[in-house]
DNA sequence: CAGTTTGTTCAAATTTTGCTGAACAGATGT
DNA sequence: ACATCTGTTCAGCAAAATTTGAACAAACTG
C-alpha cells in the first residue's frame, strides 16, 4: 500500500501541497506575458524561479512545469537574453543553475526600452515618410484632389505628433521619471 | 492606347500617386496594433478611414486594402466594438458608411480601461489566491519546508503589491491624471 | 582518450490562427 | 411577394507558430 505520509519527493502523484498554488501563480504570469507578446512559458518559468529560494536547474523546471527540455532551453534562453533570469553555478555541480532577476521594475523598464520604444519609433518614421510623400504629391494640385491631400497631410502630422508624444512618454517611463511618486506607493524593490 | 490623364478611378493599375504613401502609413499602424494584441487589419482599416476626409464604405475599404469582404466585416466590426470607428449613413444610400474616431487619446484610454485593467486585475487575484493558499499550507510546519513557504509567501506578496501598483498606474492613465502635463506637449485633440 | 552528462539546434508534427468563398439573413424597393 | 442589394457567419483551407524527440555539440570525468 502507498505510504500516505511521504513528505515530498514521490515520483508522480504526491506533489507537495503548495505546488498547485505555485502553478496557479505561474499560469497567471504566463497569461500576462503571453498577452504582452512573449512566449507564455517565459512567464511561467520566471515565476517558478522567482518563488524559489534556491536557484534551480533545467531539470527541476522541466519537471515542475512538465515541459520538454527543449522548450525549457528555448524559453529560458530568451529570459536570460532579456535579463529576466541569470545563470549561476554551484561548486562541484556540472549543471547550470538559474535564478530570477527579482527587480520586476527594472525588468519592465528594460522591456519598454528595448521593445516598445523601437516599435513606436519605427511607426513614427513611417508616418513621417508618408507625410513627406503626400506633401510632395500635393504641390501644384488644386481642387478636390488638393483638398484631399491637404487633409491627409494634416492627419499624418497628427499621427506623427502622437507617436512623438508616445515616444516621450515611454522614454520617461524608462528613465523612471514618468510617475508622480505621490501617486503610487513605493515601486522600489528589495533586490 | 491608354489615356494617361485618367483622374483616379481606373480599374486596376493606375492608383492615385498618394495611395502608396497612405498604405505605408496604414501598414505601420497595422504593425503597431498587431504587436499590441489586435488584428493587424484593424490598424490598417482604421488608418485608411482616419486619413479619408469622407466616410467610406466596406467596398471602398475592401478595394483599397485588397481584402475580402468577410475580412473587412470582421475587423471593422471589432473596431466598432472598440469605439474606434463609427457607422454613419447617407440619405438615399443603402450602404453603411464608416468613419474613424479621431481622438486617438480617447481610444487609448478606452483600450487600457477595458483590456489591460482587467488583465492585471485577474493576475492580481491569482497572486492573492496563491498567497492565501501558501499561507494556510505553512501553518504548523517547521524547518526547511517552513522556510520555503515563508519565502514563497513573501514573494507572492511582492507580486501582489506590484500588480496593485500596476493597476493603479493604468487607472491613473485612464483617468488622464498620470502624465505630468509639463512633460508632454499637448496630447489633447481637435476631435 | 572514451564515455557521460548537460545544453542547444533542427526538422517534423501538431496545434492555432487567419483568410476566403459561399451560404445565410435582413432590409429595401418594385 | 419577389428580386436585389448589403452585411454577417461559417466551414474548410492555408499559413504560421509551438512543441517535441532526436541529432548534435560542448564540457567534464575517470
Amino acid at each position: 500500500m502507498p505510504s500516505a505520509a511521504a513528505k515530498q519527493e514521490d515520483p508522480n502523484d504526491s506533489q507537495p501541497l503548495w505546488r498547485e498554488a505555485e502553478l496557479r501563480a505561474a499560469d497567471a504570469m504566463g497569461r500576462l506575458m503571453e498577452f504582452w507578446g512573449f512566449r507564455r512559458h517565459m512567464g511561467r518559468l520566471w515565476t517558478i524561479l522567482y518563488l524559489s529560494p534556491e536557484p534551480m536547474t533545467t531539470a527541476d523546471l522541466s519537471e515542475t512545469l512538465q515541459l520538454s527540455s527543449s522548450a525549457v532551453s528555448l524559453s529560458l534562453g530568451e529570459l536570460v537574453h532579456w535579463g529576466a533570469v541569470r545563470k549561476t553555478w554551484r561548486p562541484g555541480e556540472r549543471k547550470d543553475f538559474y535564478q530570477a532577476e527579482s527587480s520586476v521594475w527594472k525588468l519592465l523598464r528594460r522591456v519598454y526600452e528595448r521593445r516598445e520604444l523601437n516599435l513606436i519609433r519605427e511607426a513614427r518614421e513611417a508616418f513621417g515618410d508618408a507625410q513627406q510623400h503626400i506633401d510632395e504629391a500635393r504641390r501644384g494640385l488644386g481642387g478636390e484632389d488638393r483638398r484631399r491631400l491637404d487633409y491627409m497631410h494634416q492627419r499624418l502630422s497628427r499621427l506623427n505628433a502622437l507617436s512623438k508624444a508616445g515616444e516621450r512618454l515611454v522614454g520617461l517611463l524608462v528613465a523612471g521619471r514618468m510617475i508622480n511618486p505621490a501617486d503610487l506607493q513605493s515601486v522600489e524593490e528589495e533586490e
